[in-house]
DNA sequence: GCGTTGTATCGAACATCGTTCTATACCCGA
DNA sequence: TCGGGTATAGAACGATGTTCGATACAACGC
C-alpha cells in the first residue's frame, strides 16, 4: 500500500506515456531526483542548481519545470530520498536514551556526508515517505521510554530542528577562507576572549578556555545530552 | 575604553576624513549600517540588498564595498545593532532557569521583530560588542545557577542555536503562499497523519492531534523548557 | 491516410543577486 | 597651479531560479 501525497502537494501528472524514444530515454521526475542525488554526493549541494542539472541530463534549464514545480520540490524529493530511517534503531525500553542519541547522531552522520543538505532542509516539514518512517521510528522510541504523549510529539519536532541546525551552521564557512573551525581558528578565538577588557567582560576572560574547548563532535554530543536528558526530566 | 577588533575582522580604514560637501553627506559605514537597520525594520531582511542600500544612500552599489568588506560583514554589523544585551537580566541565582527562560524569549521576540535576520545569524560566532555582552551575561546567570564552567560554555552556544534555528524556521514560507502555521494548514497537516496506513505508521495515526498541537508559542516554550531542565540536569 | 490537437521539449530571455572593473571627479599638499 | 591619491559610481560579469514562446512529435478523429 502507498502513502498518499500530501495535500499541499502539485499532483504529479503522469505524462509523457508513450514517448519511449530509444536514443535519449525521456526526462522524468525520478530521473531528475537520481541526477540530483550522484550529483549531491559527488559536488556538493551547491552545485546542485536547475542548470547543472538540465546539462547533466543533456538538455535545458527549463525542461526541468515540466516535471518538478520548484527549485524547493526538488530539495523537497532530494531530502527524502537521503533520509534513511533504518539507522533508527528498534525501541528498546531499556535503552531508550541512549537509542534517542544514537539515531540523532545518525541523522548528523548523514548531513556531513551530504554538506548543504542541513541547509534544504531547515524549516520543512516532514512529508515524505522516508521522513514519515523516520518519525514513527522516533515516536516508538520515546513511547518506549514512557514520554507523554504531547511531549513526545513535540520532541519529534524538537530533535530534528537541533541536529539540523548544528549542521547547517557546521557547514557555513566560518569566515571567508575555508578555515571552519580548525585549530588555528579556534586559537585565535581564544586569545581574542582572553584579550578582551576585564572590566567589562570579566566572565569572557576567565573563562575563555572552556568557551573554545571542544570540537563540533563534543559540541554535538553536549547539545543531545542536553536534549534527553531534558525530554527525560520534562516527562516526570 | 573600546572593544578591540576581532583578529580576522578586515582593518577599517578611516578614510575620507575631509569631505565634508554639504550637499550630500559623504558615504560612511555608520550610514550605510544605519540605513540597512531602517530598511530591514521596514521591509525586512530579503529588501536589505547591496544594490537597494545604495539606492536608498543615493548612489550605486559599487560605493558599498568601499566601506562594507563583504554582504557578510554587513550582516554581522547589523545584527550587531539588532541584539541588545539589556534584555537579558541581572543575575539572580534564585531564579536562574526562569531567567534564562526570560533571555531566550527576549530574543525570540527580537527575532521576531527583525523578520530574516534569523538566517543571516545562523553560523556566525558573536563577536559584536552587543553580542559579547550577552554572552557575558548569560554566563553570569549560569554562574549564579553554580552550572560548572564547561557546560555553562557550551550551554552559551546551544542556546543561541536553538533559538535562532527555530526563528529561522519559523521565518520561511512553509509550501509557497503563505500559509505560514496558520490554522487551515495545521488542520490539513492533522489531517493527513490521520490519513496514513495504520499499518505502516500506527503511532503517527494515533497520535495526529498532539503531533499538530501548539503553536509557534508553545513550541517554543517547550524547546526552552528541554534545555534548561537539561542544563539543570548534566549540572548536578 | 491525413490533418488537428495536445503536449513534451528546450533555447532564449527576464529579473534578481553579490561582486569587480574601470573611469571619473574631487580635495589635499606641494 | 598642478599633480596624485582617493572616494565615488556606471557598467558589466557571472551566477541563480524561473518564465516565454516556438518547435517537434505522438495520438486521435475523420
Amino acid at each position: 500500500m502507498s502513502i498518499p501525497d500530501p495535500p499541499w502537494h502539485s499532483r504529479r501528472r503522469t505524462l509523457h506515456g508513450r514517448g519511449r524514444r530509444i536514443p535519449r530515454p525521456p526526462i522524468t521526475q525520478e530521473r531528475i531526483v537520481e541526477a540530483a542525488l550522484t550529483l549531491l554526493r559527488r559536488e556538493g549541494y551547491d552545485a546542485v542548481t536547475m542548470r547543472r542539472l538540465a546539462t547533466e541530463l543533456g538538455t535545458g534549464p527549463a525542461s526541468m519545470y515540466a516535471h518538478v514545480e520548484n527549485k524547493r520540490e526538488l530539495d523537497q524529493l532530494v531530502i527524502n530520498e537521503v533520509i534513511d530511517p533504518t539507522l533508527i534503531p528498534d525501541a528498546d525500553p531499556e535503552r531508550w536514551q541512549e537509542q534517542l542519541k544514537e539515531s540523532m547522531r545518525a541523522m548528523f552522520r548523514m548531513f556531513r556526508a551530504h554538506p548543504g543538505v542541513a541547509r534544504a532542509t531547515m524549516g520543512l516539514v516532514p512529508t515524505g515517505p522516508n521522513a514519515l518512517r523516520s518519525v514513527e521510528r522516533t515516536l516508538a522510541i520515546l513511547k518506549a521510554g514512557k514520554v507523554p504523549d504531547q511531549i513526545a510529539a513535540w520532541a519529534c519536532d524538537l530533535i530534528p530542528l537541533y541536529v539540523t541546525a548544528l549542521a547547517y551552521e557546521e557547514s557555513l564557512p566560518q569566515v571567508e577562507g575555508d578555515p571552519g573551525w580548525g585549530a588555528d581558528f579556534v586559537e585565535e578565538l581564544r586569545g581574542y576572549f582572553g584579550s578582551l577588557p576585564v572590566e567589562q567582560f570579566p566572565l569572557l576572560v576567565a573563562m575563555a578556555v572552556p568557551l573554545t574547548s571542544g570540537g563540533p563532535d563534543e559540541r554535538f554530543e553536549f547539545g543531545i545530552s542536553v536534549i534527553v536528558e531534558g525530554i527525560a526530566a520534562l516527562s516526570r
